[in-house]
DNA sequence: GATATATTGATAATGGTTATCATTTTCAAT
DNA sequence: ATTGAAAATGATAACCATTATCAATATATC
């Protein structure tokens, strides 16, 4: 049952059927560009394919984060979202700039040059020294925008 | 109306009262080293200072975090937990690495030397390029430890 | 000590997320 | 195509951490 799609091929392949909805959902975090809660899916779903439950968008969203197809971000403002992962998105991996103010979320990946290297050995340094095996990580620089700041 | 520490001082410079409640939440937080709950902070203290109410604490951590005075972690647990900032704990600023399978979380503050003047570096081009000013982090490496993995 | 203000606790409300369960849909084998 | 088993869905209710409400209490200042 080939599919066109990467994350297709992964749920069918981990057992999962494909189904309307779920490529609904996964069309909707496609063609967004940024970090989407539970409720965008549902507001945005409303106009072309009504009849779709929040249930079913939570249902989704937890099995395409462990299937691997979508992360999930905790930023403490109530809400989780949600948004693609490197392999299955078009962006690429990114750190976060977050306004603790109006709480806009900048994601970076025009990254220092110094940055990856970092990271890389930071994570090789940790697994040796805790033996834990990593796979990612979450950075996040918290502050004010120029808006902000100035009011 | 001076005190002995630094978190009263802050405290009541800023207009709040130094209450026996206050007291308490902040001394759970100053003897556990790392990070706790509400509802942590709530059972430590129904043995030795009963009567203090989950929502008292709930504010309590509320007026710290404003303050300065304490950090609050959302690590996707469900549940945010908090620990006392740098300034006012005796904890060095650390960064996270967390299991996935066991939700365990060890702070890890003995940096590689790159890693400090990496996110200096990386704070100022952020700043100059975003126009944002950032005043902290948040690191966080997930994975599984030694025990997960083999299970 | 009196007064104004801040703080507290019990309770109820909120809001995001998850469990339940009957119904519907999908897939594969006939 | 048909059928039957398993998976997926939707409506609803339950959950659980966190907040709002509000009357009662404690605190600091005069």
């Amino acid at each position: 049952m080939p599919h066109g799609h990467r994350w297709g091929q992964k749920l069918s392949g981990c057992g999962y059927r494909l189904t309307a909805g779920r490529e609904a959902i996964i069309d909707v975090l496609s063609r967004s560009d940024k970090h989407v809660s539970a409720e965008d899916i549902f507001l945005e779903l409303r106009s072309n394919h009504p009849g779709i439950g929040l249930t079913t968008i939570y249902r989704t969203l937890e099995l395409l984060v462990q299937t691997g197809i979508v992360a999930r971000f905790e930023f403490g403002q109530g809400r989780a979202k949600y948004e693609l992962t490197e392999e299955y998105g078009t962006k690429k991996h990114h750190h976060h700039l977050i306004c603790k103010g109006c709480h806009t979320i900048i994601d970076y990946s025009d990254f220092l040059e110094d940055e990856l290297s970092y990271i890389e050995k930071t994570e090789k340094g940790l697994a040796r020294k805790y033996g834990y095996t990593i796979d990612n990580h979450v950075i996040n620089f918290y502050g004010l925008c120029k808006t902000c700041r100035d009011t």
